[in-house]
DNA sequence: TTGCATAACTAACAAGCGTTAGTTAGTCGA
DNA sequence: TCGACTAACTAACGCTTGTTAGTTATGCAA
C-alpha cells in the first residue's frame, strides 16, 4: 500500500468518524488532502473500497489476536483477559478507523457486508469459547453466552467514545478496568 | 400527531434502521407507504424532523424515567435496577426507534443535536449520582463513574442487536439478565 | 534522450437528491 | 350546497453525488 494510499485512508477515516460513511463525499475526502476528487481515483477504485478496506484490516486484526490467545493454553480467565487486552489495544490503536469499523460497516455493499458479518461471528464464537471453558472450569457463572458475548463486546467497543490517545490511561490500564468491571461487577464483595 | 404521520415515523424508523439516515431517501419512506415522495410534505416539513422527532420522543422517556427513580428514595442497588429496567423496557418498545436514535443521531443538524447531546450528558449524570450514592453507601465499589456509565449504557444499549420481541424473553427478563451481569460479573463467588 | 509510471489537473456526465409549486379528488361540518 | 380541509398527485427545480475521459507536469530507469 502506497504513502499516499494510507493518507487517504486516513483522512477518510477522520471524515467519516464525524460525518458517517453515506455523509462523507469524495469531494470532502479530496479536499481535506488538497486535491481534487477525481485525482482520488489514482489511488482508489471507488469510495465502498475505502470502507472496505478499513473494515478488513481491522477485522484481520482482532482475529489473527482472539486466534492466538485461544491456541495457546491457559485457564479461562487468563484467556478472557488477554482477549479483553487485546481488544483494546487493536481499538485503540487508531481510533478514527475503529470508528468507521464499529459504527459503519453497515454501509457495505452486499458481498463485503457477508463477508463482514460471517467474520464478526467467528469473533464472537472465539469469544463464547471462552466462556464454554470458564463454565467447564467452575470459574464462571453460568451465564447466556450468546447474550454475555455480544454484552462484553460491546462494554469493549464503548472505549473508542471517551478513549484519549494522549490522556491519562494506556491501553493496559484501560482493559484492566475493563477486565475487573466485566470479571467482578459493581458490587463490593466485601461488604 | 395524526395517525398518518405516525405510520410515516415508523415506516422511516424501519427503513433507517437498516439503511442508515443518509442512504435512506425520502423517495424510498414514500415507496414503502405507496405514495409520492412529494406527498410526504403534506405531513413533515423536512427529512431531519423525522430523525428529530423518533430522537426526541426517546430522549424524552429515557429522561422522565431516569428522573422519576432519582425522585424516590431507594438505594442505589434497587436504583441502578429500577434504572436498567426503566432503560430496557424503554428500548425494546419500539426497536427500529431505538435503533435510530443509538445509531444515527449523529446526523441531527446542529441545534437538534447540541440539544441532542445535552440531554445525553444530563441522562449519563443521573446514572452517575446513583454510582455515588452507592459508594457512599458502600454498595458499589470505588470505581471511575464516567467510564462506568458509559460502560453500562453501552451493555444496555447492546440489546437492540439481538432482542426479539416475539422471543423467549421479557424486557423484565432482560433486565435481570443485565442487572445481575454488572452488579456481580462473571466470576462465580462460590468457588 | 527517450519512454514509461505517477499523480495531479479540467471538464463533464448521468443519476439521484430534498424540496417546492400548483392542481385535484374526496370528506365533512355549517 | 357551499367552502374549507386533507392528502394525494404531476412536474419540475437546482444542487450534489460518484465516477469517467482525456490531458499534463514531473521524475526515474533504460
Amino acid at each position: 500500500m502506497s504513502p499516499r494510499k494510507i493518507q487517504i485512508l486516513q483522512q477518510a477515516s477522520a471524515l467519516m468518524r464525524t460525518k458517517g460513511y453515506a455523509s462523507t463525499t469524495v469531494r470532502d475526502i479530496a479536499n481535506s488532502l488538497n486535491i481534487e476528487a477525481s485525482s482520488l481515483y489514482n489511488h482508489i477504485s471507488s469510495k465502498e473500497e475505502i470502507l472496505e478496506t478499513i473494515c478488513a484490516s481491522l477485522a484481520n486484526q482482532f482475529e489473527s489476536g482472539i486466534l492466538e490467545i485461544n491456541d495457546i493454553y491457559f485457564n479461562a480467565k487468563e484467556k478472557l483477559k488477554m482477549a479483553i487486552e487485546s481488544h483494546i489495544r487493536i481499538l485503540t490503536q487508531d481510533l478514527n478507523a475503529s470508528y468507521v469499523f464499529i459504527h459503519e460497516w453497515r454501509n457495505l455493499g452486499e458481498n463485503a457486508l457477508n463477508e463482514f458479518v460471517r467474520r464478526r461471528d467467528l469473533y464472537e464464537k472465539e469469544f463464547r469459547d471462552i466462556l464454554y471453558l470458564g463454565e467447564k472450569e467452575g470459574t464462571f457463572t453460568d451465564v447466556d453466552e450468546k447474550f454475555v458475548v455480544i454484552t462484553i463486546l460491546s462494554s469493549l467497543n464503548s472505549t473508542i467514545e471517551w478513549y484519549k490517545p494522549n490522556g491519562q490511561l494506556s491501553p493496559k490500564d484501560v482493559s484492566n478496568k475493563l477486565s475487573d468491571f466485566i470479571l467482578n461487577g459493581l458490587l463490593n464483595s466485601q461488604a
